[in-house]
RNA sequence: GGCGCGUUGGUCAAGUGGUUAAGACACCGCCCUUUCACGGCGGCUUCAUGGGUCCGAAUCCCAUACGCGUCACCA
C-alpha cells in the first residue's frame, strides 16, 4: 500500500481561483485518479495577512463545480489531518526545533529591518549562522524574537529529477539561508510544505514552475531529515496573448483570469476543464472532447509539455459549443434563462422553442442577450439592409415582396409554425420567386438584421402575429422612400 | 544582473535520427441550405537563428537571440 500514488493541491485562501490553478488541481485529480492513487486538498494559509474570509468555503465550491473530488481535506478529513497549515503549528515547531538540534538550522535574531543582504552570496549574510551557545542563550534569555533559518550547505550542488523537465541542477552557493519559521511562528511555504508532504506521504507534487528555482532548497530539507523525496513534476504558465501580440502570463487585461469569471460569461464547467486540461497535456490519441471519467482512464505524465500555452477564446468556445450541442433541449432551456434577461410575455411562453434555436448558434451563454435584444425593440435599420446579392435581393423587389407576404399572412387565425410556413409556402408556388428571394427581406423587416436566431418562420411565430404585421408595415414604410 | 527553464503554423499540439512534419481551433474558398448556424469538402501557414555530429536532423551537441520564472519573515 505504500506505493499507492498521491498526489495534492495546495491552495492558499484567496478567494480566487486562477485557471493556471484550476489546472493544476485537475493534473494532480486527474493523475491521481488514473493510478488508483488519491487526491488531498491542503489549505496553505500560513501568511496571514493574506487570509479571505470564506476562501476556503470558495476553493471547496469550486473544485466542486470543476468535479474535482478530493479524497482527503479539511471537510472530509482523513488519516493525515489536520488539512489547514495554520491548524499545524506545533507539527513544523517540533520539526524545526529537531534541525536545529541537528546542525542544519539556526535561529536568526537579525531584525527584518536591518538589512542583513550579503554582498558575495545570496540573500541573507547569515550574521547568526554560527552564533555560540552562549550568545544565543542571552538571547533567549532577554526574550529577543527570532525566526529560524535553513543552514545550506556552502558548497557542492544539490540536484533532482523533475518528470517533465528532466535533471536540474543548481550550485548550493546560490541558495539563501531561508526563514523556515517566521517571527510570528508560522511555518513558510517552503518549509511547511516540505513537512506536510512527507507526513501525507504524498507520492507526485505536482505544481507551478514557478516553484523549481526553490526546489533545490526543500530537497535538501528531505535530505536533512534523512527521507526521500516525492517526484517532482513542474508545470508551464498559462500565458494570455496581449494586443501587441506578445505573450505573458494570463491576467485581469486578457479578459477573465479565473474559474468563476468564465463560468459567469456563461462558459460550462465540463467544457471549461475539458479546454484546459488539453493547455499543457495532449493524450495519446487525437480525442480532444473529454469527459472527467475519459480524462481519468487516460491521463499520463508523458504528455505534459514543456513550455506555457496561450490561453485561446476561439477554441473555448468550440468546446462549449460541442458541449451545449451534447445537451438535451429542455436542459438547455432551463440553464440558459438567467442569461436571456428580461423577456416579454411572448417569448417566456416560447422560451423552450427559441432556446432550441439558440443552442447550435451560440458559444456561451452570455451571448443570449444580444441575440434575442430585436424580439424586444426593433433595431434602427436602412433600406440598404434589403440588399443581398446572394438572394438575388433588392430594395426595389423587396418592395413588391412585403406587401403581397403581409396579404398572405394576414387572414390566419392560426399562428403557428405549421400554418405560417403553408401561407409562405403557398405565396411563393404562386409568385414564381425563390425561396431565399422572398425569405430575405422578411428577415430584414422582421429583425433589423441579416443574422437571426432561426430561420423566418421561426421569427413569425415567436414574434407573433401582431407585431410581425407591424414591423413588416414598418419595412415597407422604409421602402417607400428608395 | 546571477541562476534556472523554455522555443514545431495565428493558437493548442503530435513527433524521441530516415514521415508527403499528424490532428484540432481560427481564417479563406466551395457545396448544402429559408439568412445565420449546423453539416460536408478543400486550402492557407510551422520546425527561432547560426554552427557542428551524421550517409541522413524538428529530433543529438554547442553558441546566439527571444520569452518566461526566480532571487521575501508570499505562496
Amino acid at each position: 500500500m505504500s506505493n499507492k500514488v498521491r498526489t495534492r493541491f495546495a491552495p492558499s485562501p484567496t478567494g480566487y481561483m486562477h485557471i493556471g490553478n484550476l489546472r493544476t488541481a485537475l493534473y494532480a485529480y486527474l493523475f491521481a485518479k488514473a493510478n488508483d492513487g488519491d487526491f488531498i486538498l491542503r489549505i496553505e494559509d500560513t501568511d496571514r495577512n493574506r487570509y479571505v474570509p470564506d476562501a476556503v468555503d470558495f476553493i471547496n465550491r469550486t473544485l466542486a463545480a470543476a468535479h474535482i473530488v478530493p479524497d482527503e481535506g479539511p471537510e472530509i478529513g482523513g488519516a493525515f489531518g489536520p488539512y489547514v497549515q495554520s491548524q499545524r503549528q506545533e507539527i513544523y515547531q517540533k520539526y524545526a526545533d529537531a534541525l536545529i538540534e541537528n546542525g542544519f538550522a539556526y535561529r536568526c535574531f537579525c531584525s527584518p529591518d536591518e538589512g542583513h543582504t550579503a554582498a558575495s552570496f545570496s540573500g541573507y549574510d547569515r550574521t547568526c549562522r554560527d552564533l555560540s551557545p552562549a550568545v544565543i542563550q542571552q538571547h533567549l534569555d532577554a526574550g529577543d524574537s527570532f525566526v529560524i533559518r535553513q543552514k545550506m550547505p556552502l558548497n557542492g550542488a544539490t540536484t533532482f529529477h523533475d518528470m517533465v523537465h528532466g535533471n536540474i541542477t543548481i550550485q548550493n552557493d546560490e541558495l539563501e539561508d531561508q526563514v523556515l519559521i517566521k517571527r510570528d511562528g508560522m511555518p513558510t511555504y517552503n518549509f511547511a510544505n516540505v513537512i506536510d508532504d512527507h507526513l501525507m506521504q504524498v507520492t507526485h507534487i505536482i505544481r507551478g514552475v514557478e516553484f523549481i528555482t526553490s526546489t533545490p532548497k526543500h530537497v535538501l530539507l528531505y535530505q536533512s531529515f534523512g527521507w526521500d523525496p516525492p517526484a517532482f513534476v513542474h508545470l508551464p504558465p498559462v500565458m494570455g496573448k496581449n494586443e501587441d501580440g506578445s505573450v505573458s502570463k494570463l491576467s485581469k487585461r486578457h479578459g477573465a483570469t479565473s474559474f468563476a469569471e468564465l463560468v459567469a460569461m456563461g462558459y460550462l464547467p465540463e467544457a471549461i476543464t475539458n479546454y484546459v486540461a488539453l493547455l499543457g497535456w495532449s493524450p495519446k490519441s487525437n480525442q480532444e472532447l473529454f469527459s472527467m471519467d475519459e480524462m481519468a482512464k487516460v491521463f499520463a505524465l508523458d504528455g505534459l509539455s514543456k513550455s506555457s500555452a496561450v490561453f485561446d477564446y476561439a477554441k473555448l468556445n468550440w468546446f462549449n459549443s460541442e458541449y451545449f450541442k451534447q445537451m438535451s433541449d429542455a436542459d438547455f432551456a432551463q440553464a440558459a434563462l438567467p442569461f436571456a434577461g428580461e423577456l416579454t410575455d411572448e417569448l417566456q411562453v416560447k422560451w423552450p422553442y427559441l432556446a432550441a434555436l439558440l443552442k447550435p448558434r451560440i458559444n456561451r451563454y452570455g451571448e443570449i442577450a444580444d441575440q434575442i435584444a430585436f424580439f424586444r425593440t426593433l433595431p434602427e435599420y436602412s433600406s440598404e439592409l434589403f440588399s443581398n446579392k446572394r438572394n438575388k435581393v433588392t430594395p426595389e423587389v423587396s418592395a413588391a415582396i412585403l406587401p403581397a407576404v403581409c396579404a398572405a399572412l394576414e387572414p390566419l387565425a392560426d399562428w403557428t409554425p405549421d400554418t405560417i410556413n403553408t401561407a409562405l409556402h403557398g405565396y411563393i408556388d404562386g409568385c414564381g420567386l425563390k425561396m431565399g428571394t422572398v425569405m430575405w427581406p422578411l428577415r430584414i423587416a422582421l429583425s433589423g438584421q441579416k443574422v437571426t436566431p432561426g430561420g423566418v418562420t421561426e421569427l413569425l411565430y415567436l414574434l407573433g402575429k401582431e407585431i410581425c404585421l407591424k414591423r413588416l408595415q414598418k419595412g415597407i414604410a422604409i421602402l417607400a422612400n428608395i
